[in-house]
Parts: C-alpha cells; sequence; structure tokens
DNA sequence: GGACTCCATAACGACTTTGCTCTATCGTTA
DNA sequence: TAACGATAGAGCAAAGTCGTTATGGAGTCC
C-alpha cells in the first residue's frame, strides 16, 4: 500500500462519491471498458478509459448531470479524465480505490 | 460469509449511513465499548454495546439529532439496539459490517 | 471563417439531510 | 400516585443532492 496515496484519500469524500447508484455504477463500469462501452476511435479504453459520452448515454440522464457525477468522482481521487483533442476520457484511480478498500477494512 | 446476512445488506443504504462523519465516528467508536465510553451500570458493553446516552453525549449534539443518527445505522443493519429498562444499547452488527466490506472489495 | 460536436458551468426546482426545540411516551423511583 | 430521566417523534429552518434547461468555451471539419 503506497503510503502517500492512503493518506491523501478522504474517506469521507469518497464514501459519498460510492454512496450514490449512479456514480456506484460507473465504477462498476469503469472496471471493464472495453467490455462496457462501444469501441473508441480515439482514446485506448485501458489506458485512457471511457469516454465521457459513452458514459452519459448509459446513465440516461442529461449531458450536465454526468459531468456533474464525473466531476464528484474525480474530486474524490477514485477516477482520473484525460482530455483528448476535444473529448475526455474517464479511467478508475486503483491505487486511490485500493485505499479506500483498505481503510474500510478497518472499520 | 453468511449469504443470507450478504444477500440482506442494502449497499447503498449502507454506504450512505457510514458516509457521514458523525456515524462513520459512531462506527468506531463501537469497535471499543469499554475503552470508549464511560463504565456502564446496566448493560454489558460487550453483549448490548454502549448506551445511547454515552453516544449522544459524545456526539456533542442534541439528543433527537444522535438518535436519529442511530436509527439510520439500525436502519441499515450495521448496528443492532437493544432496549432495556429506560435504556437503548447499541452494538455493531459485525457480520452486516463484514458483508458491507466484501460487497466494497469486488468494486 | 462558419457550423458542428463535446464538455463544463450557471440557474432553477424538487427532494433529502441534519441540526434545533418542543412534546409525548414509558419505565423507574420516591 | 407523582415526579423524574431516557428516548422517540413532530415541526421547522438551513444546507446539500440531483435532476433539468440554457449558455458559452474549446476543438474539429468543411
Amino acid at each position: 500500500m503506497d503510503a502517500e496515496v492512503q493518506e491523501s484519500l478522504d474517506l469521507e469524500k469518497a464514501l459519498k462519491a460510492i454512496a450514490s447508484p449512479r456514480r456506484l455504477q460507473i465504477m462498476q463500469w469503469l472496471q471493464d471498458v472495453a467490455a462496457n462501452f462501444p469501441a473508441q476511435v480515439h482514446g485506448d479504453p485501458v489506458e485512457h478509459g471511457a469516454c465521457n459520452l459513452f458514459i452519459t448515454d448509459k446513465l440516461e440522464v442529461s449531458q450536465p448531470a454526468a459531468s456533474r457525477h464525473m466531476k464528484v468522482l474525480v474530486e474524490a481521487g477514485l477516477v482520473v479524465p484525460t482530455a483528448r483533442s476535444g473529448w475526455v476520457y474517464y479511467r478508475r484511480n486503483e491505487p486511490a480505490v485500493d485505499a479506500l478498500k483498505h481503510r474500510l477494512l478497518a472499520l
């Protein structure tokens, strides 16, 4: 366990981030981008993650609503955004997710 | 892992229950009732848990506010209340907590 | 340049959360 | 019986959440 990642994790923020059906769902989808989202022209599924547009479509909410959900996840440190020529891709921040699990095991 | 406990766990409810500084704190206090609360005349710390009154005092909120926090934890299944001659004692529901951890490890 | 797509932010409304105070209930005790 | 202490519920206000539509910036394509 990386001590720096562990310390930087805001437990309350991370818990609130995933204590939402939509965002929990997103985290699960992002576990396997290639399997859960359409093929992407740009942006490698593994390296960069899923295109924001696909996430919005799957969530079946408006684009601003999806945008805000992603922002919550990013600010909780659980997801990493990659802006690339107009598109934004999101991938899980696995060290942070592991840190969250580790903290929760101590509860 | 008890399959019945596992299935009965409402993940979203449990997450929302602990995604609150106060309630997270309560769960941590209840890990060691004898160490975190004054000695109780009635109600065994291990068997029954901590007296609601002590929890209210430690939280430093009004009695109804503490009462409602405990209700949220009970309804999430994470805590078990024991009513005993006017007082209510709360203890952690360890199987449910373990079930929650188990579910979160899959995220 | 002009039209288009993608994304983020602002503004709004409905609903939920969380604190408070006041009140009712219930068991113990004088 | 009457008084007291612990708890839960009702009612209220402030703040947060989550959805929407409207708007504007940034990049792509003709």
